[in-house]
RNA sequence: CGGGAUGUAGCCUAGCGGCUAAGGCGCCUGCUUUGGGAGCAGGAGAGCGGUGGUUCGAAUCCACUCAUCCCGACCA
């Protein structure tokens, strides 16, 4: 099945796209754009719930579910966010055999369908705040699609938050940003940088738009989460209001913000190699992939053997032994580079006469001798490092790929090469984040902050565009 | 929706007017193997994206059409 990955240096994309497939984690539907997700990919998308369940949890947030059909009428009681939205939505004009009196859109974002609900079940301060996150599919039609980046059809979570005050909707908005922030970093080893989207770049009816962002290795720029504070926006265009404990009356203030498929594309696009995928431990949902490797008259002997350490093995770690004898060892020290296990321990009959066995590091190729009895501990060890070092890796190749400019030439140039994330001085305008954007095809990927307030440019700082006074440094950067 | 490219077996590709459409990977059978995607022998599987033309003869030429990929515009 598996076949060797056969990577083009010169076309990142595509050797995006071979990983994935060769790895069985996605393949495109006979549905434009869309995508089927195998088990080995949905595998990863089960520990990124599990993670971010965790997390929402922790900050006090429940899962529920609203309906996939949202009547056309929902979209467009937003004004900014019918206008987002319109050019991309799938609609349903017909059902039961008869032509709908309104049609019903497939959500692109359950924002409208969410905000009716609130209306009826807030009235009081007391109702408030209302936490709610859903794990779901949208759809948003796409002119050009890339399996797990950028399909017709994609799971996410979304939360949907109320709060009594705006200081409250954006302390959450933030709260939610640094969860982001912390799954990024230390589940799936992928540094971001955090901050505000600019005017241009924010989301449909948000009154702002909070991201991250993190760099792939082709130092190209991927948006993994946002963050929105949605002010009373919504709760206007619903009249979702509620009685304050000074008995006023008043609109609520949201917050949304979601994650996606996507997530699994940074993952790949950040780790993976030219043999395959590398999942991070604390993302891996086999940690450790035992090989046996015997002869016909050593079989029985060798695979007892690793069968007694995978089951003292079981209950600190997910750990699998493949002692299926219809594919050699070096066809599976392949196969399981390919799928990205971090540790693999091989066991042979020298190993077992040692009462050692031999465990491999993905990351690194390097092997390691080591005692059966010592195993545990040292297997954990292993995987912390190795979680490490992934991490470590790609922020050593963010910070070679960061650069601060203060001439609009310099940024150009180091766009083309070697790219990444550059740091310059913006006046503000619209006007001139859209001339880099249409010279360069770089974007202000966003504005940093500094602690929870947007940074300040340093003294005498000037715009890259027009000279005029900066306001604030900010990071371009050419996105997927 | 513009510009470019490509559709041949499950996958990758060769063939670019002519004789039973060729090869590699994968698959099946048997034997031998097993510490880096094993070896040998045998075997199954396609009528060349679709439609319509040109021709004695079309996978090869022409027209239309569909699909996919890449580059733009749009986006998580």
């Amino acid at each position: 099945m598996a076949e060797k990955i056969t990577p083009r240096a010169t076309d990142y994309s595509q050797w995006y796209i071979d990983i994935v497939t060769n790895a069985r984690l996605a393949d495109y539907a006979p549905v434009k754009g869309c995508m089927v997700i195998r088990p080995r990919g949905y595998a990863l998308w089960e520990m990124i719930q599990q993670g971010l369940d965790g997390l929402f949890k922790e900050t006090g947030h429940v899962n529920a579910y609203f309906p996939l059909l949202i009547p056309e009428s929902f979209i467009k009681k937003e004004a900014e966010h019918v206008e987002g939205f319109s050019p991309e939505l799938a609609v349903v004009t017909h059902a039961g055999g008869e032509k709908l009196e309104e049609p019903l859109v497939i959500r692109p974002t359950s924002e409208t369908i969410i905000w009716s609900m609130y209306k009826k079940w807030i009235q009081s301060y007391r109702d408030l705040p209302l936490l709610i996150n859903q794990w779901c599919n949208v759809v948003r039609w796409e002119k050009r699609t890339r399996l797990f980046l950028r399909t017709s059809e994609f799971l996410w979570q979304e939360g949907h938050t109320a709060h009594a005050t705006a200081d409250e909707a954006e302390e959450e908005t933030l709260r939610i940003l640094d969860v982001y922030r912390r799954f990024a970093e230390d589940f799936m080893a992928i540094p971001v940088l955090h901050g505000l989207k600019s005017d241009s770049e924010k989301f449909a009816g948000a009154v702002r738009t909070y991201c991250i962002e993190a760099m792939m290795q082709d130092a190209r720029s991927l948006q993994a989460g946002t963050s929105h504070n949605l002010g009373q926006n919504f709760a206007k265009a619903f009249d979702v209001t509620f009685q304050t404990r000074t008995k006023a009356l008043d609109h609520v203030w949201a917050t949304s913000w979601g994650v996606s498929t996507r997530l699994i594309g940074a993952l790949i696009m950040t780790h993976a190699d030219d043999k395959g995928l590398v999942v991070p431990p604390r993302l891996a949902p086999v940690e450790v992939v035992i090989v046996p490797i015997f002869k016909n008259e050593t079989r029985d002997a060798v695979t007892g053997f690793a069968q007694k350490l995978r089951d003292a093995l079981k209950p600190g770690f997910r750990v699998t032994l493949d002692d299926d004898d219809q594919n050699t060892p070096g066809w599976k020290f392949s196969e399981y580079e390919l799928q990205g296990i971090p540790l693999r321990v091989e066991i042979g009959p020298r190993d077992m006469e040692k009462g050692q066995c031999v465990a491999v590091r993905r990351d690194t190729g390097e092997k390691i001798f080591l005692p059966v009895a010592e195993a545990a501990v040292r297997l954990r060890a292993l995987l912390d490092d190795i979680q490490k070092s992934l991490f470590k890796r790609a922020l050593d190749f963010r910070t070679s790929h960061t650069f601060r400019v203060t001439e609009y030439e310099e940024l150009k140039k180091l766009l083309d090469d070697p790219g990444g994330f550059i740091e310059a001085g913006w006046c503000g305008d619209a006007a001139c984040e859209a001339r880099v954007k249409e010279e360069t095809k770089a974007t202000i990927r966003l504005i940093p902050l500094d602690g929870t307030r947007m940074s300040t440019a340093p003294e005498g700082s000037t715009c890259i565009i027009c000279g005029k006074s900066a306001r604030r440094l900010v990071i371009f950067g050419r996105a997927y």
